[in-house]
DNA sequence: TACCAGGAAATCG
DNA sequence: CGATTTCATGGT
């Protein structure tokens, strides 16, 4: 797939991007960190910088950035590369609930985050409401992370990286209102600053023993582990089973009361390697229609 | 007020 | 082993 790249004023503007909206790839679940703008751009730090992105009919507005670096940066992290024309005919297949749900993220794009901080992220995220997740993410990267810079007349700052973390108390990590989570993410740093496990070699691994390292970390547990293998380390066969994934698998797929393994294991039956794909379409179709509440 | 949230660890049987 | 209970904390 081609675009048109210009550049003008620490603004790259892209024409030629299919397959990609702002809202499905911000708002399905897989990022905590972009917010939405009154002018519905979104505004976010990854790769420890500031950008700004906007939608205007057939043009994509990246704002605060230059072509170099959208060319060597954002390419990759928003994925821009990879034909999920394909993809979402292969998750497809002959279903209408997943036709239904590909046709509600049509515009998702699996972003490709850093390790550490989804790593940390979603231990943050377990059993607790998307909302406060960001929240307690927001307190921990305007306490411990470097200041990037001002957008909108509002201050950003970057994920904090293990240096920045370690040595802190579990009652300091506790001011940014992770409750009981703060124990793990201590014993996580902690972890990652000894090496005992290289967080970035594990892409190069097997999905398989990747997961199987994950689940040494402290506070990491199945689910988590395959939300860092998929976002994080392009692992698309994890499929990540939470309260929404799981409720939305027994309405359209399963009986009610199905098992974590129930669900597992009729995912990757029926969607194989694109799992990951699948997770996302139904997570974001499951949130939309609301099932369960 | 009671219940729940992108679950994991500890404990039980 | 698999199944159940406990764990902070804020929003509804």
């Amino acid at each position: 797939m081609r675009y048109t790249i210009k550049e003008q004023h620490r603004k790259v503007i892209v024409e030629g991007i299919i397959d990609f909206e702002l809202s499905d790839t911000f708002e399905c679940g897989q990022c905590f960190r972009w917010n939405r703008e009154e002018d519905d751009s979104f505004t976010g730090v990854a790769k420890g910088k500031l950008i700004n992105i906007q939608k205007k009919g057939k043009q994509i507005i990246f704002d605060n950035t230059t072509k170099e670096e959208f060319l060597n940066t954002w390419i990759d992290y928003f994925d821009l590369d990879r034909d999920y024309g394909r993809i979402k005919k292969n998750v497809a297949q002959n279903d209408a609930i997943m036709e239904k749900a590909i046709l509600h993220g049509r515009g998702i794009r699996i972003l490709n985050q850093d390790e550490w901080e989804i790593l940390i992220s979603f231990i943050i995220s377990s059993n607790r409401a998307i909302k406060l997740i960001k929240k307690s993410i927001e307190a921990l990267c305007s306490r411990y992370g470097k200041f990037i810079g001002t957008y909108n007349g509002k201050k950003y700052y970057d994920f904090p990286n293990p240096e920045e973390l370690v040595g802190k108390s579990i009652e300091e990590i506790k001011a940014s209102h992770t409750g009981y989570r703060a124990k793990y993410i201590v014993d996580t740093t902690k972890m990652i600053m000894e090496k005992q496990i290289e967080i970035y070699d594990l892409k190069n691994l097997s999905t398989t023993d990747a997961r199987k390292e994950l689940l040494r970390f402290s506070g990491v547990g199945p689910k988590v582990a395959d939300c860092i293998l998929l976002f994080s380390m392009n692992k698309y066969d994890a499929f990540p089973i939470d309260v929404w994934v799981k409720r939305v698998m027994e309405y359209f797929y399963l009986p009610d009361a199905a098992t974590l393994k129930q669900v597992q294991v009729f995912a990757k039956k029926k969607f194989g390697d694109y799992a990951g794909f699948a997770q996302q379409y139904l997570f974001y179709y499951a949130r939309e229609l609301g099932i369960g509440k």
